[in-house]
DNA sequence: TTAAATTTTTAGTTTTGTCTAAAAAAATAT
DNA sequence: ATATTTTTTTAGACAAAACTAAAAATTTAA
């Protein structure tokens, strides 16, 4: 597989997790910053490897090959970023970009001595699960902010937009995976939130609410 | 610059090393696998970027530019070297082919924090020297076994071959990096040596000799 | 110092992944 | 239900990096 046809399939497989059905030419294009015509061409390539489903003006889907190899590629990726933020003292909003060049180095051997030397984490930095060696998926009950109850504790466990501007607002507020948060009002005009976190109290938009996840 | 450029700077760079001359079309099309045409058109697109100076049929060599650039590449490869053997426990015959893809990731900051991750590192597994940060190489006066003195204690310090099948036959004898090495005899026929590694007595043949480096 | 051999370059293709523009199909709106 | 809009595909082109075959330059040998 060429970088470009994993970007693809990585691509196809998030859109999936979102939207179950088959997934647009122009969502792909929107994705991988391209034009619908280079999907066509790649989708077909893409059918001929037998890694998606691909029928004329009907979107696609991942074959249970081309799934398997999505979860391969998010699986390195996202060792790649524990790896950078442990080990490496990277910041959480700076290791999505070399990661996205580091999940396309090829070795197995490499990736699971990586995965091991790690102590086989199954979150990333971000919240996001680690597939393990066998494709498998730990999952956990998250919900967004947005949607919790008020005066209940919550544990902050991952964000839904790992945009470095976003993580940068989270590092100046000290909200932090692993953070207890409790809702104590949520104002009616504005769905703005009266929090508690870490015993500290604070007010937070709806934007953010909608981009945190808890549980 | 691509991946493709990369490769071509650091071939000619090694070449350099060996033979401080123009280096020929044909040595660097037998080096990378391609024909003398296809190098041709990189020297002109290379000499373009002020990598290399070059004139038809005289050969290339290195700018200060590509000479710099060659060095962080050979920094970024046996920096991961040092990082696959001391940290994932790969062996020194295992590590080559997946730094030549490590090599080609592009973050800077990543290379320097990998470097400080190391402890800075000045020698890789093979006993070649890493470039630091600033391109500067830390040398040692090291000589092939081939060219030792008789009953002289030597260290070995490096290979010159670091071919899988060298470095295999190395751990099968015992023979590491750090090993005590002293020629008792060298037969004059076929200039085989009887040497002491490590207290222990064994014969080693010229071939092994011109590939094994001391000091 | 010519002739032969070797090396290097040029010219013309190929493959991969992209693009633009136009055509075709599907979805939406009146 | 037909017309309009949107989406998707096709057709044709391009750039990068490779190739083959042929031409040109250089080197070696007689």
């Amino acid at each position: 597989m060429t970088i470009s046809e994993e970007n693809y399939i990585k691509v196809i497989y998030h859109l999936s997790l979102v939207s179950p059905k088959g997934i647009n030419t122009n969502a792909i294009a929107g994705m991988l910053n391209t034009k619908a015509s280079s999907v066509t061409d790649m989708m077909k390539k893409l059918s001929d490897k037998e890694l998606v489903a691909y029928q004329k003006y009907q979107g696609v889907t991942l074959t249970e090959k081309g799934f398997h190899s999505a979860k391969m590629i998010v699986r390195k990726h996202r060792l790649w970023e524990v790896f950078l933020v442990d080990k490496l003292n990277f910041s959480w909003d700076e290791v999505h970009e070399i990661a996205e060049e580091l999940e396309h180095i090829k070795s197995e051997v490499l990736i699971n001595k990586l995965d091991a030397f790690l102590d086989f984490p199954t979150f990333d930095p971000h919240g996001d699960p680690i597939p393990n060696a066998d494709g498998e998926i730990k999952k956990i009950n998250k919900l967004l902010l947005s949607d919790s109850e008020l005066n209940k504790e919550y544990q902050c466990v991952g964000v839904k937009d790992s945009s470095s501007s976003f993580l940068q607002y989270l590092d100046k507020q000290k909200i932090a995976l692993g953070s207890k948060i409790t809702v104590k009002e949520k104002e009616s005009f504005d769905d703005t939130l009266l929090v508690e976190i870490d015993s500290r109290e604070m007010t937070l938009s709806n934007k953010i609410a909608n981009n945190l996840y808890v549980k």
